[in-house]
DNA sequence: TTTAATGCATAAGAATTTTATGTATACATT
DNA sequence: AATGTATACATAAAATTCTTATGCATTAAA
């Protein structure tokens, strides 16, 4: 748990890659099946998860539908059209980017 | 030069682990070094290399040595004992967040 | 002679996150 | 009946880390 701060600048990209993959997701959902899926290893905070999904939603990429299951609130998010184009790029980008950091870290085994 | 920013936090991990390799280095070559190595991709900038190296050095993870060549300035900064046990764990830090960054965007093709 | 490269440094501002706090429902345990 | 845990949203203050801007100084190239 000590490297949370690499996780530092990818929120986003997480955040759209999953929804690329689940149609639907609110937030509370998100924040389990990162933490599912990583092993614990990341566990977004809900100060940062929410400002995300409200950026995200402000920015054009996510459509919100307010849902009431029993007597509490969920907000599902859905991926826009344009979403779905930004998504494809951040993922290209994290991608690179994990290459770029690999061949950095241990050039021995680069990925090429 | 558009996914700058995930690269933020990995900077003190790049520095020690550049220096694990070559023994000694400076600021300014260290830049260069990675500018190369990174074909471009990543240009770490003054404003935070300075401070990192400071940190690192204020931490005891690393030594510094001024030399003059020619009229300029230059400072050699080199690991310290526990540097070198610190780039270790940082290196395991990152290589596991890429193993888990890798997963999640791509799960598909897994490392494991 | 003025621009680019080398080489250091710091300060102000931006971006993103953690930590702390608040509200509210539902379920399980004491 | 009360307390704790899980679910579900939200925001504000503080911390972290970086970019951008600026400053000084030497050297080589145009």
């Amino acid at each position: 748990m000590g490297n949370q701060k690499l996780f530092k600048g990818s929120l986003q990209t997480i955040i759209l890659q999953l929804l690329a993959r689940n149609e639907k997701m609110y937030g509370y959902e998100i924040t389990q099946k990162v933490k599912e899926l990583t092993k614990g290893e990341l566990n977004i905070t809900e100060g940062a998860l929410y400002p995300a999904l409200h950026k995200l939603e402000a920015d054009g990429l996510l459509d919100v539908e307010v849902a009431n299951v029993g007597n509490r609130l969920r907000k599902y998010y859905k991926l826009t059209e344009n979403g779905s184009k930004e998504t494809a790029n951040k993922v290209s980008e994290m991608q690179e980017f994990l290459r770029t950091m690999q061949q950095l870290v241990n050039p021995k085994f680069s990925l090429e």
